[in-house]
DNA sequence: GATCGAAGGCCGGAAGACCACACCTTTACT
DNA sequence: AGTAAAGGTGTGGTCTTCCGGCCTTCGATC
């Protein structure tokens, strides 16, 4: 019966999609200023120490009310990942020891091979993209966090750090807003996944020969390659967390 | 002076980037279902004449209010796409003969290389998972799929319905609500820019070819040979678009 | 033919999100 | 001293959403 029902689906009298009616859960303007800020900031994207835009200026560009934005900063405040100071030469600062990052919530760890699936879509977006339209600028850009990478192999915190950067670097490489938001998105949800995560320098160490690898395939304008590489790349951290997460 | 700059934030004072100031726009809950069930319908994933969830049972699903679900069902009535009955045996259906379809807007065009380079991701990313993950039983129905798709080589409108069917199934195949979304989603982006352009036969009959490779990819569990069968099929249909649309 | 129940169609009030705008306070530079 | 640039504050209004009750229609059943 299941087979039948199945068969006149594909010929006609589809069933749609459970996702057809998944919930829909609109952000606020407030929640989504949050996030996005404060995932930069989480990714480093956002530097310690460094200044904000004014709230005049960045409320504008974020296409949102003065108010709802000092909403978003206060929280951040209060959080303590940002902090603000008066007067002429004033401004919104990203704090410079970030507060400790939360642990990640029960409905991250309940989704988290979704995250992982939707991350490892974008990722290997890119890597095509990337091997079709980075130019040679980008790349020497990208080597440089390579190597820094590689440096970092025993300092897990600056090495997520750089692998950050990497991997939005290489978006950026793409030239499509869409995927570095994408990306970063991403980058932020699987932060708050891995964080907590033993990572042995053995592991970061063959995660930078697939670095390598991989900014290797892009240089050469080879994108089967570096999806390949890059899809490798992705699955081996999505297996780590496999053996440690529910449900894996 | 440039490269001088890339080399600085690479190494520690980042610029961050362009997307992260990028407008946060959050869409009503209105407007959001609105979109779905409009996709949905699109999509031909509501068939025509098929029934809708009862109002007070699918705002439930849907997370929000019944008069906000109202809302949407009454602006999806005056553009036609859905109707209702009243009393007992009565609901919401999907109208029989669709409207016709409005022309892709001003900023949709602008927007396509995103949109494109956004649907290549996912489908790499579904053309992965799928490879791993799918069953006997959803390649049987995607077969049954393939088989339509050949047949309707003459006929667009029916073809294009079969295309989305077998990539939404293809995507259901990994078994991840998120990815199904993200393509349901990307194919309606999609179905936006493609429905005005001529698809001669002949250009069909060769995506028909890369459909029922990809789909022994599939089967053979053979992710690299998929997404690199995946990759041609998306950008085949790019490289269309590029020679018709600005910016291309 | 009367009744019931399930469906869409309505309405009013409460709560909250967002915005626009005006004004205050602090502080550094000139 | 004055000015300009930044964050800090407050008010009122609009729009969205929610909640919950009530009405109308009409097939099915008694």
């Amino acid at each position: 019966m299941d087979e039948v029902e199945a068969r006149t689906a594909a010929a006609g009298t589809l069933t749609p999609p459970d996702a057809v009616f998944a919930p829909v859960r609109s952000q606020t303007a407030f929640e989504e200023t949050v996030d996005r800020l404060g995932t930069a900031i989480k990714l480093g994207l956002l530097a310690p120490g460094s200044q904000l835009p004014a709230e005049r200026e960045l409320c504008g560009k974020l296409g949102i009310a003065r108010s709802t934005l000092r909403q978003a900063l206060t929280a951040l405040t209060q959080s303590g990942h940002v902090f603000a100071t008066r007067g002429r030469g004033g401004g919104t600062f990203v704090s410079d020891p970030q507060p400790p990052a939360d642990p990640p919530s029960a409905q991250m760890l309940a989704k988290w091979r979704e995250t992982c699936d939707h991350r490892l879509a974008i990722e290997l977006g890119v890597a095509v993209l990337a091997a079709e339209r980075a130019e040679r600028a980008d790349l020497d850009v990208l080597d440089d966090v390579a190597r820094m990478l590689e440096a970092a192999i025993e300092d897990f915190a600056a090495y997520r750090q750089a692998d950050i950067r990497l991997h939005v670097g290489l978006a950026e490489a793409t030239r499509s807003d869409r995927l570095v938001r994408d990306m970063t998105e991403a980058q932020g949800a699987m932060t708050d996944l891995i964080g907590y995560i033993a990572h042995p320098p053995t592991v970061l160490a063959s995660s930078n020969a697939q670095h390598r690898q991989l900014l290797a395939a892009v240089r050469e304008g080879e994108p089967v390659r570096a999806v390949r590489v890059m899809s490798e790349h992705v699955q081996a951290t999505e297996h780590i967390l496999a053996g440690l997460l529910p449900g894996g």
